[in-house]
DNA sequence: CTGAAAGCGCTTACAG
DNA sequence: CTGAAAGCGCTTACAG
């Protein structure tokens, strides 16, 4: 019974506590599971064992004859982006409240098979299922990813699959946004955008909405990297088309780093053009000026993908306090499948009305 | 065989694929394992049947009877910090590279039994072992949480465990910025504290070793929260003190809310005050002063501490590319149990010598 | 090359 | 209340 780990430590079993304690192992998973059916004195003696023992009933083997591992698996791209991070942070928080453990997986490329593959690692745990952060971003269609057996939700920045699905309202945010802008009084809004592929693009969409919608000029959206080092740079180059009065950067890194470049060629912002972003950075209130920008639930959006998965699972199903059920137990609304997060948007000091003409 | 899971979906088993490949369970078995002993008909066979039940071995099957479960298992708290994030970012990376999953479990408090509970179910999974971020972080003695059973590496800002650590100097890149400040002409540099323990809390001992060491006036420390918006106060604070023409925050984020504290107060940084932060932030070279800071390399951190903790691993021990182990396979240099990990100076324009006397 | 058997650490009916 | 047995999905000697 007292077998050696990779480790080389031992690991003591239920064998182990049940032979100390002179009670037939079956006790002891009783005993281990509540404790019904098992006489006090037997109690006893099982509380001893596993305590001198240090015994701690093995997870592994649980899951496997429980058949359901108490584990989210979470696979991301892009993990280090704020908005990762931020929500992993109302997963984890989320998924601990409810009992769960999460694993978390991110794909060595954007390519299809390192996807599927991160997908498939997820699976093979036995997880309760699978919440799949930004698929948008993956240069693929998500269908071909999908359904993989099991429960799973994915976080979007719009609504686009129809089920299990929270989104993040980029479309409607890039558009709130570039109408403020708008509204300031400049006659256009040109668009430093994410490098998403731009079909998925939502904060690009939502900006070109606006301009349609208002009849304005639709420059080319210019497409930047992840790091704001490319937004400065690109910052420098539209500081010399003196028609650039405002700018939406698909986040608040890049718009830092827009910032930095259209001042490293002496444009003032908001003064002599205005720079909002998207996300609301933790930093974005410091920033001298304060960034204008769209707030993200990031942790909400988190928090919800746990609660929208587990809604999925039949052991999990929160009756109780929420009526998520109906006297079927079927699934009462439709709504409950899919969440709509609103982004708001903050105003701070780096937009402004355009100077005078000439 | 075809069970159903937690989802309702039904999971096919390697009793399924043996039953339609027409051969037994062990030689699917071995032909999962590297095919070795079946022969091509069989292969063939095994194959198709593969992929037409769509099967996958279960990866918690596996690890049960392996006893070995290949994954990390790491636990933090702050978990939403830099350093913390983007080490979480390395393991990862370094994880998957040597093909190992990772798991995540961040304590509810800092408490003792939260860590415990944290730490233990951790262990539970069976992992390859834990990486523990931050232990010194925790208002606990560390060596009341371990031994743990298995292999472990703690990551600390400073080496004090002796063994299984990987360290980010935080001591010296304390004392580094505080002397870059004094040589600057400052007479004293007053220090903004993260919240962290003081006994552990090496950036702000490494300051206050500076100041000693150069007979320098020690200022109380001001202890500050996490939050950008408590140095903002604190700077308003500090704006009002002229003696103050030097401050080292304890993490950039800080430095950040202590400069618009300051400038809150009409206060110009550099001119009148200097301003110093930790970590350099992805962000920090953006800010408006760059912000003049110590470079910690956090990615790197990670990567480390995974090999360190499979180094403690025989299935895992890497002699082909390192010669880690000697001819007995012992681990040769005691040095490969622990590593520093040096921070370095960037100076940045947030950093200037005083203003001339009055 | 191949299958039957035993075993990983647990849980869950099933008879007492 | 209690124990023996079967089983979770795999792997690993062991005999052919």
């Amino acid at each position: 019974m007292t077998k050696m780990r990779a480790s080389g430590k031992k690991s003591v079993s239920i064998k182990d506590v049940a032979k100390l304690a002179g009670v037939s192992v079956s006790s002891v998973s009783r005993y281990l599971n509540g404790g019904s059916n098992v006489s006090p004195a037997s109690q006893k003696k099982i509380a001893q064992a596993i305590e001198t023992l240090n015994y701690r009933p093995s997870a592994l083997a649980r899951a496997l004859v429980r058949e359901i591992n108490p584990a989210i698996a979470v696979v991301t791209i892009n993990s280090s982006q704020l908005g990762p991070t931020q929500m992993l942070g109302g997963i984890e928080a989320r998924a601990r409240e409810r009992g769960a453990s999460i694993t978390i997986s991110v794909p060595e490329t954007d390519r299809r098979e390192d996807i599927l593959n991160s997908l498939h690692m997820a699976a093979d745990q036995n997880p309760l299922g699978i919440i799949f952060m930004y698929p948008d971003m993956v240069d693929e269609n998500i269908s071909d990813f999908f359904p993989l057996e099991g429960p799973y939700v994915m976080v979007t920045g719009q609504q686009t699959m129809g089920a299990h699905e929270v989104s993040l309202c980029d479309q409607e945010g890039g558009e709130i946004i570039t109408r403020y802008l708008l509204s300031l009084g400049h006659k256009t809004v040109y668009h430093v955008a994410v490098p998403v592929r731009l079909e998925y693009n939502r904060r690009l969409q939502g900006w070109r909405k606006a301009l349609e919608n208002t009849g304005s000029y639709i420059p080319d959206p210019i497409i930047c990297g992840w790091d704001p080092e490319d937004a400065r740079e690109i910052g420098r180059r539209l500081a010399l088309n003196d028609d650039v009065t405002a700018v939406f950067a698909g986040n608040d890194e890049l718009a830092i780093g827009l910032i930095s470049g259209l001042r490293d060629m002496g444009k003032r912002v908001p003064d002599d053009v205005s720079v909002a972003g998207f996300d609301d950075h933790p930093l974005s209130g410091f920033w001298d000026p304060g960034l204008t920008t769209i707030h993200q639930e990031f942790i909400r959006a988190g928090r919800e993908s746990v609660d929208l998965l587990l809604r999925q699972i039949p052991q999990y199903q929160e009756n109780p306090d929420g009526g998520i059920t109906d006297a079927n137990g079927d699934e009462t609304e439709i709504s409950k499948k899919s969440l709509d997060i609103h982004g708001k948007l903050i105003i701070r000091n780096s937009t402004g009305a355009p100077r005078q003409e000439k």
